[in-house]
DNA sequence: ACCTGAACACCGTTCAAGT
DNA sequence: ACCTGAACACCGTTCAAGT
């Protein structure tokens, strides 16, 4: 399959080699016939990220099994984001970085694929924390869940500069355990 | 200046076309003089990414002028920078997208700008919170940042389709206010 | 039905040669 | 001292033509 190569071109040699000319050639068939299989390189990379969300996704549930208590989840939950950006750095920055040309033509697949991520967040907050109106779960998820993934990007890209080994991790759980402390304090 | 053409080459067409041959045309010169001015395509963005981030730090410190109370600057901070990030998408983008290949070797200016960035937050958190020690107010500057940083991403790039209006602005609010709430009560 | 190969309009980068 | 213009090795994309 293709996006087989695909993925093993961008882990290997970044995303600027991930190129519909060295996917097929990787195949062993001709720039001309990836057509055939892709609409184009943007819906070539669309694919990609679709199945890098997948892995990510089936992750993220593989974690909560087990864990009982709300905050624990949620804790599990912003350390397995992040570790799984940390191990496939590319793939996981593709799925951010790039932008599709057409807007709101493609990836209505995708955008449902984050949508359901951030209910899951919205469930194990809405579960900690039941007085809180479904409007103001919504939001929590939302600014907890983009909290976590600035701290990853930022970790990623080297922009943090951190001390202590896994500094990274050390910021999520600080970020999600005083999140929730706030959210604690009604208002 | 080839920087200026640059800069308006970006936000009119966006990344992708931000070519040195387009530079150098635009600015009526030929592809190949462009390498007597900059490096390469890399240094290139590099510039325009310094100067983006000056702009910012700019923004950022005209928007201290006033405030007195030390929560009141965060979130004035936070909105900001989500402001910054949402008149700019295509530049602030650019500045956390873009990879250098020879990591550390150039942006040690870059880094050094990002850093006093922090320090901004970090010198306003130790204000209000003066009873946590210095390795704490690190942690807390950037486990927030991060978060700010966060938001503003998904919520430019589109992957937040929240409701109301103002949207990524509400979640900012809300994230500093809630992780302030939680810094004061104590551990 | 499936794939090739050539073509077109682009890139980044280098470097002799011109003024 | 400064710039050009051609060259090289790449791109994405299309599409006649082959099997």
């Amino acid at each position: 399959m293709a996006l087989g190569a695909a993925i093993a071109l961008l882990e290997e040699e970044g995303p600027d080699r991930l190129t519909t000319r060295a996917v097929a050639r990787r195949i062993g068939y001709t720039a001309g016939s990836l057509y055939f299989v892709f609409r184009n390189r943007d819906d070539l990379v669309l694919r990609v990220n679709e199945r890098t969300l997948d892995e990510l996704r089936a992750e993220l549930d593989g974690v909560l099994d087990g864990q009982k208590d709300s905050d624990a989840r949620l804790h599990a939950l912003g350390r397995c984001y992040l570790a799984f950006a940390e191990r496939h750095p590319t793939r996981w920055r593709l799925v951010f970085e790039h932008d599709v040309l057409d807007v709101d033509q493609v990836p209505e697949a995708m955008r449902r694929k984050i949508d359901a991520f951030f209910q899951l967040i919205a469930a194990e907050i809405a579960r900690r924390s039941p007085s809180l109106d479904p409007d103001a779960i919504r939001r929590a998820a939302q600014s907890l869940w983009g909290g976590v993934h600035g701290i990853a990007i930022l970790s990623i890209t080297g922009k943090l500069r951190a001390g202590g080994e896994r500094p990274a991790e050390a910021l999520v759980e600080d970020l999600v355990a005083t999140y929730l402390r706030g959210l604690d304090r009604a208002r």
